[in-house]
DNA sequence: TTGTAGGCGTTATCAT
DNA sequence: ATGATAACGCCTACAA
C-alpha cells in the first residue's frame, strides 16, 4: 500500500469516525471472533473464576466471549449451544461436568460434531463424553488424595457431601472417596453420604442431616468449596469445634477458600488458568492444530480445617 | 402461509438441518440481539450476580450477553466499549461504578452519545457520569444507615475500609460514612480509613494496618462484602473476637456472607434482581420507550458479625 | 400466496 | 498499487 493512499484513508476514516462493523465481517469470513461458554451458573465462584480466565485470553486475542449457565439442565444446556451456533460463534466451550443424560448425549454430539465439521472448535474444562481436546482436573485422583490425607489424620468415619447425582464430575470425586476409603480398609457407608447439590445451602443442608443421622462422624468432605462453606457454617451454628471436633476439607480452592474464619483444607484446582487454557487450546484448534485433551494434577492444600480425629492422641 | 407450502418449507429445513445464520440477520436487520455486559471483575461475586441476573433475563428474551471484565481500568473499559460497538450489540450494560477520570469520561460520553443516537441502548446499574435510564442503589444512604447502625450500638471509633479511590461508588459509601458521623458528633478521622481495593486481600491488609495504627477501633464497617470477607479473616487470624472485640459489616449482601461463620452484617444490595432489572430496561428502551432511572432503597441485614463495642453492655 | 430484486458492510477475487 | 465486482445469508419491499 502506498504511503500516501494510506494517509488518506486514515484520514478520511477517522472523519467519518468510521466503525469497523463485525457482524458484517463475520459473515464475509464466516468466523465472527467470539466464543461461546458454556457453565453450570456463572454466580458460582467456581465458575467465575474460569470465566475470567477465558475472558482475559479472548481479549488479549480479539476475541469477545458469551456467558451461558445452564444450571445443569438439559434443555437449557441444548438450547444454549443451538443459539451459540446460530451465531456463528467460532468456538464453544463446556465448562461445567457432563450430564448423565441419554438423549442429551446424543443430541449434543450431534450438534458438536457438525459444528467441528465446520472447522470450529470445541474445548471441555471437564470432562465430557464428548470428545475434544481441553484441559480437565483429575477429580478422582484429587478426591482420593483427599480421602486418604484424612484417613491419615486418623479419620475411620469420614462423611461425604457428594455433588449432584446426574454430573460426571460429582461422581468421580465420589469414586475418589470410595476408592481411598477401600485402600485404607475402610468400606464406604452410604448412611455417610449426602447429596448438597454443589450450592452453599445445599452443604449446609446435608452436614445438617448427616449429623441427625451419623454423630459419629470426624470428618466431612465436601465435593467442592461453596457445600464446604455452607458445612462450615453449619457446623459453626451448631458449636461445634472446627477442625477439634470435626474437621472439614473442600475441593476447588476457590478464592474465598484461604478467608474464610477457618481457613479450608481443600483440592486446589487451577480455575482462572483452566480458563485461559481453554481459550489458548481453542486457538490452536482454529489454527488447524489438533491439541490433545490434557490432565491436570490436583493438590491438597492443607489449611486450618483439618486435623486428628476428636479424642486421638 | 399455505399449509402445505408451510410444511414442505419445515421438512425441507428439517432435512438439510439448516441452522439459521444470526450473523446474517443481524446485518439485514441492523439488530443483532446482543448486550454487552461491562463489569469490574466477573470473578467478583457482586458482578457474577448481576450477570447471572442480567443473562436470564437476556436468555428469556433471545439475547445472548457478551461479559467484559475491565478491572476498573479506563483504556481497557473503553477498549471494550468499543469492542462491543463494533459487534452491534443492542444494548450496553454499564454495572460498575464510574471512573473518575476527565478524558476517559469525554470519550465515554462520546461514544455511547453515538450509540444510542443509533437507536441503541445503554443502561447503568450503579452510578455513572453519563446520564441513562438504569437502576442503581443508594449507596450513600445505605453507607450512612450502616453507620448509623453501628453508633446506635454504642461504637465511636469505626474504621472504614474503602473501594479505591477513583470509583465513584467508593465515594459515595465513604460519604454515607461520614454523614452518620458527623450527624453523630463524631468527626471523621482519616486515620481511621484504610484502601481495601474491593479485594479480600486488600480487606485484610486495610483492617492489619488499621489495627497497627488504630488500636482503639471498635468496629470495622467496609465498603463491600468482599473486603469484610478479608477483615474477618485478618481478625480471626489476630484471634481477635467478632463481634465480641471488633464488629465488622460490609455492604452488598453477597450469597456467601450469610454462611460465614460469624454471618455477616451488611448492606443488602439486590444483585440478581439488578441484573434481570437491567436487562428489562434494556428491553424497553429497544422498544423506543424511554424508562426513567430508578434507584433502589438500601436496607440494613442484621447479622451476627456486630454487637456493642466492647466494655460497654 | 408466492417469487424476485436489492441491500446490509465486509472480504476475496480478478482486472486494470 | 488500486479499482471493480461478486459473494456471505438474511430481510424488506414489491411484483406477479
Amino acid at each position: 500500500v502506498r504511503e500516501e493512499t494510506r494517509r488518506r484513508v486514515l484520514k478520511a476514516a477517522a472523519e467519518l469516525d468510521f466503525t469497523p462493523n463485525m457482524v458484517a465481517r463475520s459473515l464475509a469470513k464466516a468466523r465472527s471472533n467470539t466464543v461461546g461458554l458454556i457453565v453450570h451458573d456463572i454466580s458460582d465462584p467456581y465458575f467465575a473464576e474460569i470465566a475470567r480466565g477465558l475472558e482475559d485470553a479472548a481479549n488479549q486475542n480479539r476475541y469477545q466471549a458469551f456467558v451461558c449457565s445452564s444450571d445443569r439442565q438439559v434443555d437449557r444446556e441444548l438450547a444454549y449451544v443451538r443459539s451459540l451456533i446460530s451465531y456463528r460463534v467460532d468456538g464453544i466451550v463446556l465448562a461445567g461436568g457432563a450430564i448423565e443424560d441419554r438423549a442429551y448425549q446424543t443430541t449434543l454430539r450431534k450438534l458438536l460434531t457438525e459444528f467441528e465439521a465446520q472447522g470450529r472448535a470445541v474445548v471441555q474444562l471437564a470432562p465430557q463424553v464428548y470428545r475434544s481436546p481441553g484441559v480437565v482436573t483429575d477429580n478422582r485422583g484429587g478426591a482420593r488424595a483427599m480421602t486418604s490425607y484424612l484417613v491419615s489424620l486418623g479419620h475411620r468415619s469420614i462423611a461425604f457431601v457428594s455433588g449432584p447425582p446426574h454430573i460426571r464430575t460429582s461422581k468421580a470425586r465420589f469414586q475418589g472417596y470410595r476408592d481411598a476409603l477401600t485402600a485404607a480398609g475402610i468400606g464406604v457407608d452410604q448412611s455417610l453420604v449426602e447429596n448438597g447439590w454443589f450450592t452453599v445451602d445445599g452443604g449446609a443442608k446435608a452436614v445438617s442431616a448427616l449429623l441427625e443421622r451419623r454423630p459419629d462422624i470426624t470428618a466431612v468432605f465436601a465435593a467442592n468449596d461453596v457445600m464446604a462453606f455452607g458445612a462450615l457454617h453449619e457446623l459453626a451454628t451448631r458449636a461445634v469445634e472446627v477442625p477439634g471436633s470435626i474437621s472439614v476439607a473442600g475441593f476447588d480452592d476457590i478464592r474465598m477458600a484461604a478467608y474464610l474464619h477457618t481457613p479450608l483444607t481443600t483440592v486446589r484446582v487451577p480455575t482462572y488458568e483452566m480458563g485461559r487454557e481453554g481459550m489458548a487450546i481453542m486457538l490452536e484448534v482454529l489454527a488447524g492444530r489438533r491439541p490433545r485433551l490434557r490432565k491436570v494434577p490436583t493438590e491438597v492444600v492443607e489449611r486450618a480445617s483439618t486435623g486428628p480425629p476428636r479424642g486421638a492422641r
